[in-house]
DNA sequence: CGCTAGATTGATAAAGGTCAATCATTGTGG
DNA sequence: CCACAATGATTGACCTTTATCAATCTAGCG
């Protein structure tokens, strides 16, 4: 019932209500399903400032203090954490959906920037927390999708362990594959280069050089710098595996 | 208040009820507290079974179906999974005052075995959510839990993306030191070294060589294989930033 | 249309993986 | 309690792979 809570309305109020993706703990249907009822959502709107902002701009920066968390609408924004030595660690890329901003001891542990323009909701910590009190159901839905986000970090982890690019690269873009989840052969890569890098824990050239190879074995075709195409699924998925 | 909230009775009952440790959104001291009131643990624990398990034993499987979520009350176990190269990854070494087995979909993602002798709580997940639906703050409190171990598990990222073992087991250690908290420079290495290796994302021979490597620069002593000795800590903490 | 940041390609070197051998530790059975 | 077996830890030699540095090319944007 959690599932198909809105899917009456999906088609009519989608864009205007906050989305909350995610598996529930108990068995459904294996994809990730809209977890707020008609009313959670509208509730949520009522306290929720809608902020629209242009790609490649700061949402907070890693040590600020939290005051709000934040829900995906639209766009894409990027996790990611300023390393001592320059560098930069892309922890994950959130979509429509997504929930960020929930602190740990009133800061924000790592930094968020948006990558294309991108609809956000922001709500107030406080009336997230009053609002949980109020309704278990609801925070219960918050759970199921910070377990989900940390799922989404052990697999990000499981391809940041494998050692070659070429495995990194095709893992990344299954997990591209699976958001997207239209069942065609194309997936869309809207981040740089540089950034996909800094997400699997190589350098920029590792990325280039995966990728050049994919292309080479005639694997993953690439028409543009931000689309992909599998050309040799069994090989593909192969190579995902082989770790 | 929350932190507190435990305090009087904590020589007492601490061995019997149930323990949640982690940092709740808003600012505290820093350190991680227990998160249940005395009335929450006592509920929790009519709802919940004790059970005690002898070194390597395992708790549950990947795949398997979700029955309960589980509480480690003393002893130590790991998270792992068990890659298709035959390869076995540790995802996370749980400690007293963790919590595992929040499923996705209805199975669990991930196995979980004891490492030493250990205590755990076993609650059924219908009994959990019942009661997360009747104490929205009991359930406030699993939310920051798993935000925690999201944070835990973005820290084990950071590790893993190093490119040097010295810098990866000296983070390692900086781990185990602050879940220790003791404010010696002793540190307590429960785990095998194979495991370690499992964690960092290094074979077991890179770990050794990296430990002889502390040894040799005098920067760590191992005074036996489960205990290391920070000797140098300005260079300890240096490489460890050293990223 | 030109400029600038990002992407690609090549050569080199550093670092860990792998394989193999030895040493230490732990647990078991006599 | 001791001896032994088996597992785990360490060390060495070699090899694969990616980081790094440098140069060139491309694409997006004003």
């Amino acid at each position: 019932m959690l599932k198909n809570a809105t899917a009456d309305r999906k088609n009519v109020d989608q864009g205007r209500q906050p989305l909350l993706l995610a598996n529930p703990f108990t068995p459904g249907g294996g994809n990730m399903v809209q977890l707020l009822t008609d009313k959670q959502q509208a509730e949520l709107g009522t306290i929720a400032t809608e902020v629209l902002l242009r790609a490649r701009a700061p949402v907070y920066t890693a040590g600020s203090l939290a005051a709000s968390i934040y829900i995906v609408q639209t766009g894409l924004v990027k996790v990611f954490r300023d390393l001592s030595n320059g560098r930069q660690q892309v922890l994950a890329f959130l979509f429509p959906g997504d929930v960020f901003g929930l602190a740990e001891d009133g800061r924000y542990v790592n930094s968020v920037e948006t990558l294309l323009q991108t609809m956000i909701y922001r709500i107030p910590i406080d009336a997230v927390t009053d609002m949980f009190r109020r309704d278990g159901d609801l925070e219960l839905r918050f759970l199921y999708k910070v377990t989900h986000e940390l799922r989404e970090a052990q697999r990000r982890e499981t391809i940041v362990t494998r050692r070659d690019a070429v495995g990194r690269v095709v893992m990344f873009l299954q997990t591209l594959e699976r958001r997207n989840a239209n069942n065609s052969a194309c997936v869309e890569i809207p981040m740089s280069r540089t950034d996909v890098a800094r997400y699997l824990g190589l350098s920029a050239e590792a990325v280039s050089r995966a990728i050049t190879q994919l292309r080479r074995d005639e694997i993953v075709s690439f028409p543009c710098l931000h689309v992909a195409r599998i050309l040799n699924r069994p090989r593909f998925d192969q190579i995902a595996l082989a770790m």
